[in-house]
DNA sequence: CAGTGGTCTAGACCACCAT
DNA sequence: TGGTGGTCTAGACCACTGA
């Protein structure tokens, strides 16, 4: 029963561990020795009764080790054993200005709106004025990992067509027209900033997840022409993703494995 | 009723809505304009009773609002809005070889221990080979934010004196001797990752949070003598860190305010 | 002691997927 | 259609805090 009732009799004064916690650790070991990438776990009834615990309770396992990216719980499906997080690179080399190293992103669409108070603040424009907004998704291995959002004054970019310009009109090649620009120009440096957050409906759907799915955010702010030239806010599936600073002639410590297996299908 | 029944009767095809998101979604706009740091809410069954739903959908609201780093729980106490995350310095000036930079760091103990698989690998020893591992804790605004378990082996610092070599015996004084010695060494470079973890029991109790507990896993490799000399693993509280990298000479996007209210209050 | 959040239960219904 | 995970309920008891 998780209780505290010492072998002798005695109470002990230790700590009642919760049953969803000691249910965790038993799991943990089940998985690194009994399961492999991909295999489905008996229903969550079935675990339950077999554990001898309410499903509630059994959930709120499960819920752990999906936060820590070892379960993957399909509806109409079943509980899946999760492949290895992927590495994300989110470094200098591999990145650059965005899009610069031959990183797989698909454009969403692109509009000139009001950004963020905090992102108007660090780009030091009025609050209310409308600057590029583009979209655009991280794909690894055919899956799509995150979601940026890259805010970019007009300024900085003159030379983006003036159709452009002003217009809150979604679109693609606009998203085009001011990467290219932005590529041109000379990046100082940039500074970066991970928290952890939950994906609002907008982000959700683009990650095909449901909403309130954790997320890494990554803030970067990059620095051209003596300030802070533009500030793209990506979120990561915090299941699926390692991201990764620094060096690019490092690889893991973390085991490689072949990821893309689980998180791939269907 | 969260519900998707549309104004002129039809159904709406959409989404229904799950009730604890919206409640989430009305308690964040609540936050934002009827609450300061470290107010105290309602009590849950007060909360659950007013908006109509059972304590346990409220309290998945709350879940991901303490998630989301917004609120902080007391158990006997309360529910207390959070004050905004602190940006922790993470990035090579700060740090250079650990405990470089006047970064405010609290040393646990050190003993040699066989490090887990993946460092070893990384390190380049032997599975079973003993190595320095030195705990930490990091600090700010007086609470301890994080703690770090290095890993350093022998050949790495030979001078730490051969009573601390080999021996399993915790000891701080250890812990000095190998950071000092490690300073001495030039740094080459370093690569960092980030990813979701949950807190064990040992982190958990350091953190003196339950275990659990979401942390932000921060992995250093660092690289000297044309190879990785050591390796970092620390855990950061997830509800209270926002980890900056880079530039050290920029700052925040997001509003910086006055931490260490809330989350500083005994 | 009374009040708070933390855990747990047993059961119900829904949305989704494969067949 | 049957099986899966996702949501929600009403109620109980426990562990911790402060007066």
């Amino acid at each position: 029963m998780g209780t505290t009732q010492a072998a002798n009799g005695t109470v002990a004064a230790t700590a009642p561990e919760p049953k969803y916690w000691h249910l965790r650790t038993v799991l943990v070991r089940a998985l690194d020795s009994e399961f492999n990438t991909g295999e489905v776990l008996p229903n969550e009834r079935d675990l339950s009764a077999r554990f001898g615990v309410a499903r509630a309770t059994l959930r709120q396992a499960l819920d752990q080790l999906e936060l820590e990216g070892r379960l993957v719980r399909r509806r109409g499906i079943g509980t899946l054993v999760a492949a290895p997080r992927m590495g994300v690179p989110v470094s200098e080399a591999a990145e650059g200005w965005p899009g610069t190293g031959r990183d797989s992103w698909r454009i969403v669409d692109a509009q000139s709106l009001p950004a963020p108070a905090a992102v108007c603040a660090a780009l030091g424009v009025p609050a209310d004025e409308p600057v590029h907004t583009v979209r655009r998704l991280r794909m690894m291995h055919g899956q799509a990992i995150g979601a940026e959002t890259l805010y970019v004054p007009d300024a900085v970019v003159p030379h983006v067509p003036a159709i452009f310009a002003k217009s809150s009109i979604a679109d693609s090649s606009r998203a085009r027209s001011v990467l290219r620009q932005l590529q041109r120009l000379e990046l100082d440096g940039e500074s970066r900033s991970v928290e952890l957050g939950v994906a609002e409906e907008e982000q959700a759907r683009l990650l095909d997840r449901p909403p309130g799915t954790p997320v890494l955010v990554l803030t970067t702010r990059y620095q051209a022409q003596g300030g802070i030239a533009a500030v793209a806010v990506s979120t990561y599936r915090a299941d699926m993703c390692r991201l990764t600073f620094g060096a690019s002639g490092i690889v893991d410590v973390t085991p490689a494995a072949d990821p893309a297996e689980v998180r791939t299908a269907s």
